[in-house]
DNA sequence: CCTCCACTCTC
DNA sequence: CCGTTTAGTGGAGG
């Protein structure tokens, strides 16, 4: 089962204030260049009417909107978290394993409680009422044999749906979508399917796996090749531990000296650091992302010789990846910190990146 | 087998 | 005109 909470930022905000429902609503993350720059995060389904959608330039979307009566709201991380957690606690309870995916989406392995489909949709159901009555949300649940299908039968229909496709169905289910529709096939893998002449999950299904491995590599060949037959076997896995943490920010002004940067890269380090503090993670490589003028991406990062917790080490090799890079000229729109080959404070992690680590 | 980095994907 | 966060793959080079 894949439950997918409805628009959920959106959503958030018309649950602590309800008079917001009639009204399209845009959540926005604003940048530091003022001037309503920045893109949209979600939007209701009323501002959707208006082609304002996530990814979408802010001042695109108060185009759209304009004379509208639209609200224009700027992203509340810690609110949606905490109504995320109330939900994903709710929902846990109705699992016999349960995957928290993202701050809005989950898969429940229910296969051990439920005899069949027909009940498992009735156990949809009863989520669905639970959701509505006890917390005020609505969202899209899916089910099938497995999580591929689970998941594009959450997106089939929404907001507020619940689709069931059966073991015989599946083919039927998937082989006119387009190929986009397939988890992981983003745009520019479906760019690459569409000038191979594959648009549809049928056509994919036509290619042998030999081919798709030489275009695609070894795992997204395989994984295209089991796809486009609805076959998938991924676990559904209670593991929730954090492999990195990272923060980025738009520079005020585009920038090309240490010293226009240096009070940012403290911003970010300080920031990067105390979420590794709260969480009693240890890093063993510290990295830096940078977005040019021209939106090209590059990054540097550099692994340490012992695992750490401490700001300065996270500070110290910033700046110096920092300065290695402007030596090189580039002038830079954005700047992130990431810290990575994170390891709980008490060696709890996995055994592998435990022995990974200890060698 | 490890490190670094570009690239892709997701939300 | 173009934001933020996380995870994974694969190639190059050591």
């Amino acid at each position: 089962m894949h439950v997918d909470l409805d628009y959920f930022y959106a959503q958030c905000e018309e649950l602590r204030n309800p008079s917001l429902k009639d009204r399209p609503v845009v959540i926005c993350v604003y940048s530091a260049r003022g001037n309503d720059s920045g893109a949209v995060s979600t939007s209701n389904y009323k501002a959707r009417e208006y082609g304002v959608k996530a990814g979408i330039p802010i001042r695109q979307a108060k185009q759209l909107l304009k004379d509208k009566d639209a609200v224009f709201l700027p992203v509340d991380e810690p609110y949606y978290t905490s109504v995320s957690d109330m939900v994903m606690s709710m929902l846990r309870r109705y699992a016999d394993v349960f995957e928290q995916v993202s701050i809005d989406e989950a898969f429940l392995d229910v296969s051990s409680r439920c005899r069949d489909m027909d009940h498992a949709y009735n156990l949809a159901k009863s989520i669905k009422h639970e959701l509505k009555n006890s917390i005020g949300l609505t969202c899209s649940i899916g089910i099938s044999v497995n999580k591929l299908v689970a998941k594009m039968a959450s997106d089939h229909r929404k907001p507020d749906g619940l689709t069931v496709v059966r073991d015989d169905d599946i083919i039927k289910f998937i082989s006119g979508m387009s190929v986009g529709k397939l988890l992981w096939v983003g745009r520019k893998t479906e760019e690459r399917l569409n000038k191979m002449g594959i648009h549809t999950i049928e056509d994919l299904a036509r290619i042998d796996a030999q081919r798709l491995i030489e275009v695609f590599g070894k795992k997204m060949g395989i994984y295209l090749y089991n796809a486009s037959r609805g076959i998938d076997d991924e676990p559904v896995r209670d593991d929730q531990s954090v492999k990195q943490i990272s923060r980025i920010t738009t520079l005020k002004k585009n920038a090309n000296a240490i010293d226009d940067i240096l009070e940012d890269l403290r911003m970010l380090c300080n920031d990067v650091h105390k979420r590794v503090m709260e969480s009693d993670l240890l890093f063993r490589s510290v990295g830096i992302i940078l977005v040019h003028d021209d939106l090209r991406i590059s990054s540097r990062s550099r692994s340490l010789k012992h695992l750490s917790n401490s700001l300065d080490d996270i500070l110290k090799n910033a700046r110096e990846l920092l300065e290695d890079a402007l030596h090189d000229g580039v002038i830079i729109r954005r700047l992130g910190v990431k810290v990575e080959g994170l390891m709980d404070i008490k060696g709890q992690d996995t055994l592998q990146r435990f022995m990974d680590t200890a060698s």
